[in-house]
DNA sequence: AAAAACAATAGACCATTGTCCATGGTTTGG
DNA sequence: CCAAACCATGGACAATGGTCTATTGTTTTT
């Protein structure tokens, strides 16, 4: 898959996908083509980008999903894998009662302005 | 108050407590000192920037902390600040169950590797 | 009184997360 | 064949959210 298509399916900017690949969460490698350099992307970058955006909005950060790419790969530990996993999510579940207390906090406000 | 204090008390660092200020979540007077130009915070301040810190955490951006503090200003229309609070709290909630979408996803990753 | 701690202001600097532009080549539709 | 659309690379630019430094003056502590 070109990165035009990829970024059509995936909702995320040829810009967005390049700046991805430079840091790191997705690879690609230059297609067979005598006359181009034109590169290509697996299958599984669509999975990833999708899951990319959904991580931004939940907050994650470029680095957190770094970590989490580079701790799935074929190369590495399960058991790391899992650890780095679990703690991402640890992470967000904060994150998540965090936003619980600010939601209380401006129910709060609404609730008992004076 | 002053503001070592206030940072003190808040946990909110004097440079991110200025840089609030200069974008208008907190405002202070000069106090009454005829040799000094210090300033002097309130103690709503505290709350304010207990409230920032938290809020940060959750993911709201600065300008988001600013419409809130601008809503709830004292000229400010009752029902115009209900709004904007509840539209806050509406993104707040979103980002949540975004946190949850994740969160599902990686659990998933987690527990059907392969 | 001298040092240490605090304050104000202004501006430089930094990382993060993109986005945009310039340039130059390739492919494709008409 | 030509224009439009696509691609690669590299670097500039921008917004956000701080953080740090320099400079200068004020308290406070010893």
């Amino acid at each position: 898959m070109r990165i035009g298509e990829l970024a059509q399916k995936s909702g995320v900017s040829r810009d967005t996908i390049r700046f991805y690949e430079r840091n790191g969460l997705i690879t690609s490698r230059i297609g067979d083509s005598e006359t181009n350099s034109y590169r290509n992307y697996k299958d599984d970058c669509l999975v990833w980008l999708q899951f990319f955006a959904g991580a931004r909005e939940a907050g994650m950060s470029v680095a957190d999903l770094r970590s989490i790419v580079e701790a799935t790969a074929e190369s590495c530990d399960r058991d790391v894998a899992h650890a780095v996993i679990q703690r991402k999510i640890e992470e967000l579940k904060e994150r998540a009662d965090q936003i619980g207390n600010v939601v209380q906090f401006l129910e709060n406000a609404l609730s008992g302005p004076k």
